[in-house]
DNA sequence: AATGAATGAGATTTCATTCAT
DNA sequence: CATGAATGAAATCTCATTCAT
């Protein structure tokens, strides 16, 4: 692993362990196993390493839309692809949002407001990117017609609604197994 | 107002204009109009104000789950009063929320690894007394069978789909107009 | 008592409870049962009264050397009514100065410089006072030719020493039983 | 030097160059010749300087009692040898001690009571370490029969005299040559 | 006279960042 | 490349003193 990996692992950690009010550059080196000025040979700022660690998870959020919407099929098996990869990202990572909280913002409030407001500019792409394929679930008729952008919304609500169960321990069953269930529910809902 | 309460005001602002990151104690003075001592003759430390912050908003959170599920009719009846009253609690408060994030973990990051769990526990707390009317929705047999807390975590995740697309202004429409919106996904989902 | 009086008891008392390092003008006034602003109707500063404190202590041990030197009789009974005396003041004032210390010195550390230097000089007054008691004995022939200002002070460190032993409850027995023991030590030593 | 000696040099010179009250990071830093912040690298708080400046007094206060006492021959050539280096020890320290007072419980002052409580115990150890060559000299039947403890504190209680006077500038002969003067007074007083 | 809330200067302490080695 | 001691700006917090009531 490159070092500016080494660090980006330990920040996390260094997250988990620590919590978000006690991020030091001190910690981070410890932890990376590296003295502090190592740290700035590979990042500008603390804030850049904080930046990288949020963009890290924007790409794999990124990507992991990308080939969950590339699934051959209709609309509801994209979105379930979809969900399944999502479920499995949070399932990765539940250490760490157990810390942050599962939204983006959570991450965004350890960054300047520029940065901030790239991130959720960056995370809204994302968003957008679910939407268009609500929008051919509504256009294959299988989803009511309603603004795409609330669909994806929910849809990754409904998301982190599972995810942070298993995140927070209410539940205890892995996450794998939520994926038809998230869907039922976000096509279906939980009426009799 | 008290003294305290201008402070907690200042606070808030000074989230809403600054950010989480900009939080200090002479721009909370400054924005109370008062010296930086003042806050000390109130709040034993910064924390001590952030957590007071926090905590206001869990007692709003708490008093309005126990009126709304004190609404007389079944549980459907109540799950909509909780609704109506949780979206309007976010409306009120959409500026400071559009920074700290919806979920409560965002604003326990501003605070000490203890304090942050105690909050996750009253939060907790909460959504139980949520969980408990999804039961009786199960025994009306509104409801399917489903673990409660399941219920209560999912239709609170509904409510911030669409509290926060208020919030960042992706929908443009009022709050209160997404009732029974939210309710009907709930119950029954986006599906066709 | 005066409220001057009640202020400065309650400063004794805040240095014995809390010692010289907690002496706020808060702990006064709550110890005095006033408001804090009414320290300052009797005192200009905070040191004012630390001052008037250490000076209340010098005025005592100025009439007490005054009043033993007065004695009838020769040096020597002149010099024992000034042990008898000055370890009853430290008997009377053990509390504050078990945390004080008993040097005039560590008094004065809660001063300036400038006022620890006025005291020194009354206090040096005391010395010289007592100086002139052991000339006098040396002109009786009681005690050995030497300069008496080193008489004076050798004196003063033996009452220093049972008062302390006192104080620091190192010894039980009461200081008034001490008198004739110091004197005896001051003239004969503790050599077989 | 270490760092942390220039540190503890630096607090030095600012207790005697400004005063106990006037001790402040700033000062000591500015003396010391480096940052405020470096003081920090070296030393947890200013209390722990100040706490080691004290038990550095204290660490040498206690070697030269013990190599004193490990001196050949009987419990008054010990004795002897205890004075000798007392002496010393104050005439090297004058200029500090002259700010402080001498006795450890004005440097106590300067820390809180629990520092304190423990700075006295260690000191006590010392005066037992006399004591117990005391008691020595009381079974050879050098000294009369007293509480060994007593005798200590007199003894120190004379060195003391004898230092201050120099300290204080009363008197202007070494500090040396007072050595077997206060031996002698220890023993015989100064009566006729 | 008495109050005590408010002040604000100043003290302590932290920590991201730099730079000589 | 790597280090980590040193920096110093900035943050938190304290408390003697004032002053409107």
């Amino acid at each position: 692993m490159p070092k500016s990996g080494i660090i980006i692992e330990a920040l996390k950690k260094v997250i988990i362990e620590k919590g978000v009010k006690n991020i030091t550059s001190e910690a981070i080196a410890k932890k990376a196993g590296m003295a502090k000025g190592t740290l700035y040979l590979y990042f500008k700022t603390k804030e850049d390493m904080i930046s990288t660690l949020v963009e890290s998870f924007l790409k794999e959020g990124e990507e992991l839309v990308g080939s969950s919407l590339r699934t051959k099929g209709g609309a509801i098996a994209k979105l379930r692809a979809f969900v399944e990869a999502d479920l499995s990202f949070y399932e990765k990572n539940h250490k760490i949002f157990r810390t942050l909280g599962m939204e983006n913002s959570a991450m965004g409030n350890l960054l300047s407001k520029a940065k901030k407001k790239m991130i959720l500019k960056r995370y809204f792409k994302i968003v957008e990117a679910i939407g268009r394929t609500v929008k051919e679930g509504i256009a294959e008729n299988k989803i009511e017609k309603m603004p795409p952008i609330e669909g994806a919304v929910l849809l990754m609500q409904i998301i982190h609604a599972y995810a942070g169960m298993r995140i927070h321990e209410i539940s205890k069953c892995s996450i794998a197994g939520n994926t038809d269930k998230v869907l039922k529910i976000f096509l279906n809902g939980v009426g009799v």
